[in-house]
DNA sequence: TAGATTTATCGAAGCGTTTCGATAAAACTT
DNA sequence: AAGTTTTATCGAAACGCTTCGATAAATCTA
């Protein structure tokens, strides 16, 4: 019974042999380095082409000591979430790794973390050569990579100025919530959930800034937030209901995302609101539900894949520490930032009302 | 500038020097393999343990010519989708792979595969020992996989006998329509699309076979699908349309899974019908959003961690080659299959229309 | 108790790369 | 034309593990 493809796997002999030249020669050859004439370059590349030969990974991590791996964390409860904000954010760090020949081992972990007991085997294996961390998790956990002395960036998060990779989150919220000055809204509410993550907490910040900006006090009974409940559709229906209970009723909403806006959304609608006609509604992330809904979400826009993309080339560049020297006149700032688009849909529209 | 973590990693020299014994020795009493006297072991053991000694794996995988690693392929548009069924299956795939000290390396095939082009990074680099295809995708890439020589077991889908695990779908239809006859209804539609699928062909199955069960015929105006188009929200929008204009309208519907079965209430909500009043909704999968709905959709529940694990469980026996013989007398069934749940929500209810 | 078998240990080869000198030819210097 | 530098190639070591004999001690067999 033959299971294992029967053809053995070329080697880098076999590449040397049939180009007639050393194995070292070889190797040079493959991988651009060292001095190699045109004419024994091409000779090799075409023998390599020949045989189909495609270097042994495993042979080349061990020689070169490294692993050509990086790990990918995030938080069990917001990969599972039922929004793929980090889905997306993932797929865009495939996207990088690909093109820099690295794999990416994704590993969850509990919302409370202990070290020994919930290390992701990459890092007790030590096997890989940087981690990307997506989300809030605790600070354990990243206390536990750079002991490790692994190179780390995180995403989404902010902590004590780690490498990070971070959305605009203020300037979203600030043109969202402008939008809605815009149309003439007074009484804007804010709703969220989760507030001690700094990202949202930037949402927050962004909600003043607009209404400050036009000259509005923030009335702190209109910021409705749940601090430690998940920003998810039921902490938007939750909300939602003391919202629409309030007298004088706001006229407008800015929720910290979309999922929670959604969950706002369903519930106005159940309770005979006309959205926007009686209440205009913004969320933020732009997830695939926004557009679904109906009246479709005016929601920020995220590039998701951008945010895990710039991760990884950032990650990319610590790794072959190319960043030592250009580091220091980077003090204190080790964040890109990615900036958002306001997407106007049907769920705003100008207050009519007195 | 330090930035590889200072303290030089252990090998197994260290380990075998600090016990005294050989490296052979050493590494015998590590795996657990041949003749090694009690006593050598345990001092092995916790030599390891004080220098907190771990192999690398990259050693490893050369000298057992093996990857450690298995690929999950997936179509992107599948991943992507909104409602995270396959992050489940994934996540419980990277569960199994844990114990059994595997890596599982993602990568997304587009909808239309060519070969060449196409192919996975591990696939080419051969970096793997085995691969996990979610969901349908291109014959082209299964049949690169078996070319390949690498074992192969498909989740939620099904492909001239190929190993594969999957879910019990017609069982589960049956089950959710012989629910609603139970409830009296007897004009009940079907809604589907990317009948192509086996897996949702068999839900349209098991929706017929319920109705024959119970002596009526299926009247293929009740069966509204798009071929082609993904079984998504807004599927379920088109074609709830279709449906809320039928006169007589039915009184329920299955739906071929929640995605759509939510479109299809965000519907009718809007046409201003009363669900299940007038209409009673059953999906499939029990994704989050059905928990979340208002009203809370009637559905059936998958165990997709579980579906992963399985196939998981099942690709490392492939692997192991243990499978050889036994299958000599499981010819014809390659398949394990999943049973479903049908969980009963505030979608439906009794029919007392005329 | 002699011979066979099982148990225990070890040295060395092998896995497939990269990379460090060494060597020599070719190409520049003055 | 002699010396220097650059270019080209190669052998061998190194990476850290597993595994195949070989060897010897311990245990069983008759």
């Amino acid at each position: 019974m033959v299971r294992q493809s029967g053809i053995k796997r070329r080697t880098i002999k076999d590449v040397a042999a049939e180009a007639e030249v050393s194995i070292s020669t070889a190797s040079l050859a493959l991988n651009d380095k060292g001095y190699v004439s045109p004419d024994t370059r091409a000779r090799v590349l075409a023998a390599a082409k020949r045989l189909g030969y495609v270097a042994r990974p495993a042979a080349r991590q061990l020689a070169q000591q490294k692993t050509g791996n990086i790990g990918f964390v995030l938080r069990a409860d917001h990969f599972a979430r039922s929004e793929p904000f980090y889905t997306h954010v993932f797929l865009g760090t495939e996207f990088e790794a690909d093109r820099k020949d690295l794999y990416v081992l994704l590993a969850t972990v509990p919302q409370e973390y202990t070290p020994g007991e919930h290390t992701p085997r990459f890092l007790r294996q030590r096997n890989v050569d940087g981690v990307l961390v997506a989300g809030k998790v605790d600070p354990a956990f990243l206390k536990e990579v750079e002991a490790a002395g692994l190179p780390l960036v995180l995403i989404d998060f902010e902590m004590n100025g780690q490498p990070a990779v971070v959305v605009d989150n203020q300037a979203g919220a600030r043109s969202a919530v402008e939008h809605l000055l815009e149309l003439r809204h007074q009484r804007i509410a804010f709703l969220g959930a989760d507030m001690e993550h700094p990202g949202l907490q930037s949402r927050l910040d962004g909600y003043r800034l607009a209404l400050n900006g036009a000259g509005i006090p923030v009335d702190p009974s209109l910021v409705l937030t749940q601090e430690y409940g998940n920003p998810d559709g039921e902490a938007g229906k939750v909300l939602g209901e003391r919202l629409i209970a309030m007298d004088p009723r706001p006229t407008a909403v800015f929720c910290v995302n979309d999922a929670l806006a959604l969950g706002l959304l369903d519930t106005a609608l159940n309770n005979g609101l006309d959205v926007p006609g009686d209440l205009s509604i913004v969320g933020f992330d732009d997830v695939a539900g926004a557009r679904i809904a109906t009246p479709s979400l005016t929601t920020v826009r995220v590039y998701k894949e951008q945010l895990g993309e710039l991760a990884m080339r950032y990650l990319a560049e610590l790794m072959e520490g190319t960043l030592d020297e250009s580091d220091r006149y980077r003090r204190g700032s080790h964040d890109i930032t990615l900036p958002t688009e306001l997407v106007v849909r049907q769920s705003t529209s100008k207050w009519v009302g007195q």
